[in-house]
DNA sequence: TTGAAAGCGCTAACAA
DNA sequence: TTGTTAGCGCTTTCAA
């Protein structure tokens, strides 16, 4: 039924005759409660289309079943998908969700965010904006502040706190010894920006596959770009100059790589048979470049789920008062997608 | 400082020295406290590092500064661009966000949705989820229980709601007038999937660019996708068999027009001599694909943007009392991107 | 099985 | 300029 004024709990009451601490567990589906009674109850609640405050839950509960997300660089997929595990995976547990997205990844501005949460009294904190530069040194100072269960996403794992990952390092490792074992000889690198962390751990991941199997490694074997397209291909323009024997390139995502095939298509370098080309992310549309792109694929949204799960385990442990709870680090690990942009079809 | 137990505006008001009230009013910024008790009280706030609780304000204030943003699709970047706009925006003027995504397209979900946000007090909503089928239905039957303004973004305008889309129907004109203007007599098109709006939109705008122009608008001329690049694939190849002397199409997103290149260049058609390919979206690969894509921009990021500007007007006229105000339709330009899969460089 | 009383932490309205 | 009173709508605790 419409009604003009939402009732609350106490109109409720007065209209079934009963007080509103029935009401109250009722709504809450508490057994101690008489079965007629609480088909009377249930009758007025739809009578009056009543529907309890979320509002005063929290205050009287001091919870308020709702966790803070803190991401960055939406407009790009990666974030985006990881968020969309995490709507989904929320919804699947009963947890709402405040969002928040850092304009900028620099660290300066985390405090206020901290207790933008808290003053809502969310259960858990999940950050989810990337690790650059310095921007995680606010842990060793503001930690100790939070008394809220916190878990980060896709960061340099450290035992204070809990972090879930997916294996940048692995990925980039087993893509680089695809590429060595098809036989190429000469293998560059486009990184992406290396005060990122996943861009560190992907560059890493190339030169130890290289080195373990006595390839040099050398700094005229890679270029850095930022993750755009554009800068993907200005630096795969200035590796191919300086290192002209190359036969083969691992580029640090999907994105930078598109751009390296158009290149490649305009310098009339022909992928794979002159060039193989690896990307990292496996984006939907990778499949469908010109040719269509190897590429190791990272589950963005599984990461999500995986994050909220953990969280929610974090804070009813909590509840349950089970003492301090280990953190935990979790590495999830990425596909390799080999497509025919390293290999002519099979 | 660091406290064990959060502080409640009753301890600040204690160890200051005054009651409740005046520590509120200092931190609502409210000019009625005398300077000195106003610093006295700030001391007092750092010292036991005092945060006020959003919650107890939402509850005794009624409004909590909040809009709830209902959102799909968010592994695909449209959406996400959106959202990025509207985080932006609602930071900008103060409001936090509470964040749904619908799982599925289909309007099943949206009551206990509406009433979730209620419950939490949200004082607008921005429904942010795509127009399809029927998923507007419980506008009719549900909007006289909204009590709280709501703004809906990409869907037909209708006089009773406010909205806030990009002209999809514009866009498409004005890309088939350049394909037309080019020389090409044969313009066909793969649309998105027909139940969404902006899918009708675009395919629209093509039939009637063409239908001015005196040129034949007939089945064979287009075909229907799912906006992904799979379905474009698939829907090119069929277009293209029924339609070979196409000289030209118009790709309903950049998603299925990066197959249609990829499709292209497998079948050794010449793009653009041999067909021109537009797509539509702008999304930041576009301009890399090979060959570079002409297509639509549409600001998604300024629509998200445009969309809480537009709420926060709605949530505060409302509190002024200035009657029910007027919904307001809106309507945001695209911008056509011309580059070499339509016209060789210049 | 039910209810009364006392809060959760804050603010609106009024009074001083 | 400041304080008092009475809520906001719900839950916890304890008693019946």
């Amino acid at each position: 039924m419409v009604t003009k004024k939402k009732a609350t709990i106490y109109e409720v009451a007065r209209e079934a005759g009963v007080s509103r601490q029935t009401v109250s567990r009722v709504i809450n589906g508490r057994p101690d409660v008489a079965p007629e009674t609480r088909k009377r109850v249930k009758e007025v609640i739809e009578k009056l289309g009543y529907r309890p405050s979320a509002i005063a839950r929290s205050l009287s509960q001091r919870r308020s079943y709702t966790f803070g997300v803190v991401t960055a660089g939406l407009k790009y997929i990666g974030p985006s998908r990881t968020l969309s595990g995490i709507t989904e995976q929320s919804e699947e547990l009963g947890y709402g969700l405040l969002l928040k997205e850092l304009t900028s990844f620099s660290a300066n501005n985390v405090h206020p965010l901290l207790q933008w949460f808290i003053a809502h009294q969310v259960d858990g904190i999940i950050w989810a904006a990337p690790e650059i530069g310095e921007n995680r040194s606010w842990l060793d100072t503001l930690l100790g502040e939070i008394h809220i269960p916190i878990l980060f996403l896709t960061m340099e794992k450290r035992k204070d706190v809990s972090v879930v990952s997916i294996d940048n390092y692995l990925g980039a490792k087993e893509i680089t010894n695809h590429l060595i074992g098809l036989g190429r000889k000469n293998i560059g690198h486009v990184s992406g920006p290396l005060d990122w962390w996943e861009a560190r751990q992907r560059k890493q991941g190339w030169m130890d596959a290289l080195s373990e199997k006595g390839f040099p490694c050398t700094d005229k074997m890679w270029t850095e770009g930022n993750w755009s397209s554009k800068s993907g291909k200005l630096a795969f323009q200035e590796l191919y100059e300086k290192f002209p024997e190359m036969d083969a390139v691992f580029v640090g995502n999907d994105q930078m790589a598109c751009s390296v095939l158009q290149t490649a298509f305009e310098k009339n370098i022909r992928v794979p048979q002159d060039l193989a080309v690896a990307g990292f992310d496996g984006i939907a549309e990778s499949e469908f470049f010109s040719p269509a792109l190897t590429t190791v694929f990272q589950n963005q949204h599984d990461l999500g789920c995986t994050a909220v799960q953990e969280l929610a385990n974090l804070v009813e442990n909590r509840l349950e008062g089970e003492g301090e709870i280990k953190p935990r680090q979790i590495l999830l690990e990425p596909e390799l997608l080999v497509r025919q942009s390293t290999q002519v079809s099979i």
